[in-house]
DNA sequence: TTAGGGTTAG
């Protein structure tokens, strides 16, 4: 068997080496088909050989594995996110596959996964290809582009690759600016997207839609006047204020702490008639529960239902929340059997608030059962849930326990993320073992294998932490790592 | 991926 699929894969070896600048020709000699039992290879396997195999080897393993479809790809790609030079690995031999060529939401995956390590060389290569094979880049690929910029503090360069759309065969539209605005806002950066909108709002035609975005914007840093103030410069442009904008002052005045205008605010909205939704209470109940006034919050629960709104999963999320920090976690369940009772099927976040819940009681025993009991629901825990039960694990002590649960998510389909290793690493200074700052130095070779980028301070203390428990060897080890890192693609740069 | 509501630690 594996000799037959050695001879396999030896055919296309050849044109491996670069890109193919043709499309793939129909063969006269059909390739052999794969072995059967692998055709049907479902993504965790295939996932799960990625991660194994060596990378040098992949490239022969991985295009006659199986039948590639755009599907298969895209779950496997958002499987390894949260390892990046794999999926990209992962991306670029396929994209010399000899048949299967990907499609424009893979290149957006790729594009995405780039620049997140920021490694923009390779995020413009892609960007390049993509337009090379016609596949865009669209409104979407400048959106992730954008966001990333963004995120990784570098704002101006997001504008600019805003203003530069177009050169790249994607004009600019109202969509693509809105997109901008609220990337910004979202970020914090609300006094910026404001400006953008002052200079461009005409030449885009800015709409409900901008006026909103940038109302939230200012929300998102609690300057409610300010939003305000963009709300009444949308009504005297004659634009209409919908639900939504009513939304994002609502839910600003919570933000801001300013619960009491928040009641006036609502009771406004009643009495002018305005549309009140299912989010207006939402908004309503989390925001008067975080603030303390637990009763209040639950009244307002009970009444939306005569008032003719019906609680969505968000509300019963919302309500739970408040029970769990400012109430009791068995009122909490007892609101969770409840919604179950009703027939509502509690998502994962309505898992992990309740898992978190118990845990913050000390019931990480029953805090485990919950976790099953959402797998049996056919919902899978996320990273969110194993990240809250390791940290609380390794609060408790059980250091374990939170290494178990991190072993766990390597070999299934849940990877660890940055906060994983910040936690796990964190914990490993606790003890004050050698053994554990041994374990420490180990993740932190591990979350740079794959693409996350350690801050410096984490550096420097599981450096100083080898070096204290006399781990002289790996600390010099990890030393000469560091010291390789202004060499490194500089997504590594420190 | 054009706007609003539930997870995050302190």
């Amino acid at each position: 068997m594996s000799k037959l699929h050695k001879t396999v894969v030896v055919i296309p070896k050849s044109a491996n080496s670069s890109f193919p600048k043709t499309p793939p020709k129909p063969q006269t000699v059909p390739p052999p088909p794969p072995p059967a039992a692998e055709t049907a290879v479902d993504p965790t396997s295939v996932t799960n050989l990625i991660l194994k195999t060596n990378p040098e080897i992949l490239p022969q393993k991985l295009p006659g594995l199986t039948q590639w479809t755009p599907d298969l790809v895209h779950t496997i790609l958002k499987r390894l996110w949260n390892h990046g030079p794999k999926a990209l690995q992962f991306f670029k031999i396929l994209d010399s596959h000899h048949t299967y060529t990907h499609s424009a939401t893979a290149f957006d995956y790729g594009i995405d996964i780039a620049a997140r390590m920021r490694d923009y060389k390779t995020l413009w290569a892609l960007v390049v290809r993509m337009r090379a094979r016609k596949l865009g880049p669209g409104p979407k690929t400048f959106a992730i582009i954008i966001e990333r910029y963004v995120a990784s503090g570098k704002a101006d360069k997001a504008v600019d690759v805003f203003l530069s759309m177009h050169k790249h065969g994607c004009p600019q539209d109202l969509n693509s600016f809105n997109t901008l605005l609220d990337v910004l806002c979202k970020a914090k950066r609300a006094e910026m997207a404001y400006n953008l909108f002052k200079m461009f709002r005409g030449k885009f035609r800015a709409d409900m839609v901008s006026y909103n975005i940038v109302a939230n914007g200012f929300c998102l840093i609690k300057r409610t006047p300010k939003a305000l103030e963009i709300l009444k410069q949308m009504v005297e442009r004659g634009l209409d204020p919908n639900v939504m904008t009513y939304n994002i002052i609502l839910k600003g005045f919570f933000r801001a702490g300013q619960t009491k205008e928040a009641w006036e605010f609502f009771l406004q909205m009643k009495r002018r008639k305005c549309e009140i939704d299912v989010v207006t209470y939402t908004t309503m109940v989390h925001g008067f529960g975080v603030a303390g006034e637990v009763e209040r919050s639950r009244k307002l629960f009970d009444e939306m239902v005569g008032a003719g709104v019906l609680p969505s999963v968000a509300t019963y999320n919302a309500l739970i929340q408040v029970l769990c920090k400012k109430d009791n976690v068995e009122n909490a369940i007892l609101v969770f059997d409840e919604m179950l009772w009703k027939g509502y099927v509690p998502n994962v976040t309505t898992y992990n608030l309740v898992i978190r819940g118990l845990c913050h009681v000390g019931n990480m025993d029953r805090a485990v059962e919950y976790m099953d009991r959402l797998k049996d629901d056919e919902c899978e825990p996320n990273v969110q849930t194993y990240n809250l039960l390791i940290r609380y694990y390794c609060d408790d002590g059980e250091i374990e326990k939170g290494l178990e649960l991190f072993e766990k998510m390597s070999s299934g389909h849940c990877l660890p993320n940055l906060d994983t290793y910040n936690i796990l690493i964190s914990a490993m200074f606790v003890r004050k073992k050698s053994d554990d700052l041994v374990v420490a130095g180990k993740l932190l070779l591990e979350m740079i294998d794959r693409g996350f980028l350690p801050r410096r301070f984490t550096f420097n203390r599981v450096l100083n932490g080898l070096l204290l428990t006399g781990n002289q060897g790996f600390a010099r080890e990890i030393l000469r790592l560091q010291s390789r890192f202004g060499r490194l693609p500089h997504q590594f740069r420190l």
